[in-house]
DNA sequence: CGAGCAAAGCTGTCTAGACAGCCTATACTG
DNA sequence: CAGTATAGGCTGTCTAGACAGCTTTGCTCG
């Protein structure tokens, strides 16, 4: 019966369509209906609901039914400039100097994100890393990582141009991404950044994915705190 | 039988605190067994467990079993989750050590958050400053500002309690935020946080309003980076 | 001794029913 | 007419099973 994909998951993708063209506040079929319609049973369509209301696309009210939430801005996504925006925003010039820039095997973490489930000690990567500067002024080192397939990346304009731009002219799209946020001190990086080693920097692990959910990107970048800093906003459900 | 909270609710709650004194990587007892263990369904022991996947507490490998997950904590920038819960989730006791809980001069950060467009000398607010632990481990220092106006926080349980918990008791519910996120070192909270001046803390500046866009609250939490990350996920959008 | 196969244990999925608690609308009563 | 009971629909919770697909273990056979 399962054929290959759970039942919950085809009918949440069916519903999913059915939300696309809902207006807000309306009333949605009710469980033991929709179970009926599939010919499923009930907790199978709880499954489904689940994962539209963990999407804060359907209210459930106990007592009184599930409704459509539009426009309700469902989910806590924060926003990211890029480095480029940014330093835009700011009236800068985003510059880079380019430090590597070539194919070779992965680290642990990089294994981790861009193969997830391979053997870790066969991946090889796409790795650039460069110093991000605003006009001649060093801000960040980033250290990129992508899948191997992705050669094509090592003849991109690296020092000016926008590494997000060059996948897209690959027919991929960035569309999801998930960053963690640490800090820890310059050290060994101080020399390229010209700064001194117990300098604090704002260290972002962000990993990317395309609109399928395959893993394009892992990059660690790590800013000067003094000369650049993140801003994510945000909306609280609860 | 569920006498007021669910039966999945208290067992998840039971295995948060076994799994506080569980070592990384150790295989967790299988659902069958612990559905024998607490006399209750399969069903009823996955939608504990659910809890604990969704927090990371635990890996789930079908063919395999479930394995305790204990990673440096990681907070979703954007739910607001409190310190408090979060620490909850990750089966640790939050404490704080009270530094200070007084109605005093605003900072012009301060000032300019909770009261713009006014004269920033005048301007007076409630400070409260903790030192933040998981159980008797230095993590954080906070310093948080409120309009002058809710003296009643300063009646709130502050080593133990929930400032938002005392918020929502007062009738305000925290909607809409923005977190400016740097890094700088320890210096002089290197004393309280019981740590070295060169130790890199993760900077997090958060402003939250109310529902009607009236600032609630600005705080200024820094985290020492190794015992605590934040976390953002992002869409592409550009 | 090694290879391959079977069994057991695990998570993931699914069913068909059950009761509790909440909400609404209707019907009944004073 | 106002107020109350009641019936029915809804979500939330829970059960006791079942099968599929995966992994590990151990046994058997060549």
């Amino acid at each position: 019966m399962p054929a290959s994909q759970p039942i919950y998951e085809r009918i949440e993708k069916q519903l999913r369509r059915r939300l696309a063209h809902a207006a807000d506040g309306q009333a949605f079929p009710s469980e033991p209906r929709l179970a009926q319609e599939f010919g499923v049973s009930r907790m199978t369509v709880r499954a489904a609901l689940a994962g539209l209301e963990r999407d804060g696309l359907l209210e459930r009210v106990p007592g009184k039914g599930s409704f459509v939430r539009r426009s309700a801005a469902a989910r806590p996504v924060g926003t990211l400039m890029s480095f480029h925006d940014q330093a835009l925003a700011l009236g800068r010039t985003p510059r880079s100097r380019l430090l590597e820039a070539e194919v070779r095997p992965a680290t642990p973490d990089q294994a981790a994100a861009l193969y997830p489930g391979d053997d870790p000690s066969a991946a090889t990567i796409v790795a650039i890393t460069r110093v991000r500067m605003f006009d001649d002024l060093p801000v960040a080192i980033e250290r990129a990582a992508f899948p191997a397939a992705l050669t094509a990346l090592l003849n991109a304009d690296l020092e000016t141009g926008s590494l997000h731009n060059a996948l897209r002219r690959l027919g991929l799209n960035p569309s999801l991404g998930t960053s963690l946020l640490s800090a820890r001190t310059a050290d060994d990086d101080a020399i390229e950044l010209a700064v001194a080693a117990t300098t604090p920097l704002l260290v972002e692990t962000r990993s990317i994915v395309d609109q399928n959910g395959v893993p394009l990107e892992h990059t660690v970048s790590s800013y000067i705190a003094d000369r650049y800093t993140l801003q994510v906003d945000f909306n609280v459900i609860e």
